[in-house]
DNA sequence: TAATTTAGCGCAATCGATTACCAAAATTTC
DNA sequence: GAAATTTTGGTAATCGATTGCGCTAAATTA
């Protein structure tokens, strides 16, 4: 009924609990025929092992925490997949936590979880962290800390990110070659290291095939659909409107084309669109949606990886590790002007 | 840097841990002189209470875990911010694992989070699942167990479910409002008593419409969108196809939009489709689909009051609470004939 | 055969916090 | 002023597992 515990098993043995312990974990100081014995019995008495107790007296908790802003997004929900299930099989659980974005929810978080004793800490920082001293305290923990996407640029912290300024550049250029000279662009939130890379993609693009800058045709963004028509809005009031965007969101592309149909203006033929994220949806659009994949699912097994080459090094070292993957080009009928 | 513990605290002012322990629980029988100078001094020293230690000794762990087919998958990932968003305030975390709809994986899972104590368990079970051995364990051990969406019919267990007959009934019965007569059903796997309500909403709808029931037009498919078109293919061989589709999923509604679109048949014109599950890509499909909202976020609220209020209950009397949510219908353009 | 090594296992401390039980000090009561 | 209470706080066991140290008996060596 109650739990088994390795007293039990020695008051049945009548040996030390010492004993059955080692003999658990297979201790070279006990003899093969004890072991045996305690194995069996332990096995008969359906003995598990009290996780906590372990972790009390080794300080190892064997889970890890994950700070996301939202579980319910999906990129961020494939990047967990990812790290489950690389994490799993090594008997690590983890734990979840959203910030909602929220600087202040993120401190807090750290904090629960530094005090649930995790193992290593997986984050995506939230929009409005600024400062950083709930970071430190990890890092004095020595508590591997790995960001993911969202990152901030703090020695000692690996990260796993992807080429946000190539997976920009590789849409802008592809516009390009379809024929567009025109390209605008939705920006996001620049407080973001990944907005901030994918405008230097796209001013990259504009400079490397002799295209001029035009700062009418960057338009600050957030993310929402909305965000996305309001912002075609603004373009089309222009003199002399774009032929093709580049959008650092799928949401806000998602919200300029059912602006552009709404006004009769076609997608692809008179203006080309494209996303970032290659959220699920833009495979159903109308037409389908040209965007980047960031890879989530990737990316969280490589975060993983590099959690346990960091357990993995006896000395934690400390080494930090930066990773950065790269985007995936996924051409779709938004852009795609050979299809008439 | 170490970490500070009660003892540091009592040694630090010359008292005994057990006083220090009193004073920061708000024990009465320590004097406010007392109380006050040990907060004072846990607060300078910066003193965190050792979650692991303190779980071991009361048995109580604060985390519960949520054992979900896939994370990434748009409808769990719901449920699951619903009880992380219910369950923070009260100072739980929550463990997330994957059975990936496959039995031996979600017994495995129960087994580890039972070991490590949690105070409760969430759950939808895997499509594989028929032996419930593993569950019963969780019951012998009083530990509330919640099942949402996808349960078994076992005695003690609470449930956060939606009215599955009931919102497949609103769809047939708004199919048959926009004249549809004959109507057909794309099944999924009848193992799982969701489907088997969906499939019985549909024959009740029928049936108090008046309608003939015809076996051709049910057609048994996988939640995936190439079934749907397979499904569909079927469906418009025979002599007289249907003019209506209630699809038991939004995927498999999307591939057979998707084939009959291909083969010059208007949606919804010449056939309506509904779908099921409110998965975000169908309010952006082409045309947008009417589907059923399972309202996940607030499933994941109720089932965290369920498991909360299992919590409070004195003696844990383990008395099952079945609550039933209403889904809720919404209405888009692959059934709106008005619209012409 | 005596001396020494080694295999096998037990004792008790430890991880950090809680709490039943008990004891000293302070207060009240007569 | 002595006895009875009441406050206040200490001692030590407990949750379950691990491990350094040391002891006993068997095995090895001289």
């Amino acid at each position: 009924m109650s739990k088994v515990t390795i007293y039990d098993i020695s008051k049945k043995l009548n040996i030390s609990a010492a004993t059955v312990s080692r003999a658990l974990n297979n201790n070279p100081k006990i003899s093969p025929k004890t072991r045996e014995l305690v194995l069996k019995t332990a096995a008969e008495m359906n003995y598990e092992q009290n996780t906590l107790a372990l972790a009390l007296k080794s300080g190892k908790s064997n889970t890890v925490g994950i700070l996301v802003p939202y579980v319910d997004r999906n990129f961020f929900s494939s990047v967990i997949r990812g790290i489950e299930e690389e994490l799993y099989p090594h008997g690590y659980h983890v734990i979840i936590c959203q910030t909602r974005d929220d600087a202040q929810s993120e401190v807090q978080n750290i904090n629960t979880l530094l005090n649930a004793q995790v193992d290593g800490i997986f984050m995506s920082v939230s929009k409005t962290t600024k400062d950083t001293s709930h970071i430190d305290r990890v890092l004095q923990k020595k508590i591997p800390l790995v960001f993911f996407d969202r990152k901030k640029n703090i020695p000692g912290v690996s990260s796993v990110t992807i080429d946000d300024l190539n997976g920009a550049y590789m849409s802008v250029e592809h516009l390009i070659r379809q024929g567009c000279k025109q390209i605008a662009h939705f920006m996001g939130d620049i407080n973001l290291e990944i907005y901030k890379n994918r405008y230097n993609g796209y001013l990259k693009a504009l400079t490397d095939y002799n295209l001029p800058f035009n700062k009418d045709y960057v338009i600050r963004t957030n993310s929402k659909a909305e965000s996305g028509t309001a912002a075609v809005k603004k373009l089309m009031r222009l003199p002399s409107p774009p032929d093709a965007i580049f959008s650092s969101s799928d949401f806000t592309a998602l919200g300029a084309i059912q602006e552009l149909k709404k006004n009769g203006i076609r997608v692809p033929e008179d203006i080309c669109i494209s996303g970032f994220s290659n959220e699920p949806f833009t495979q159903y659009t109308d037409p389908t949606m040209t965007t980047v994949d960031q890879t989530p699912i990737k990316m969280g097994k490589m975060a993983a990886q590099v959690f346990l080459e960091q357990m993995g090094g006896e000395i934690s070292v400390a080494l930090e590790k930066k990773v950065v993957l790269s985007p995936q080009l996924v051409v779709r009928d938004s852009t795609n002007r050979s299809m008439g």
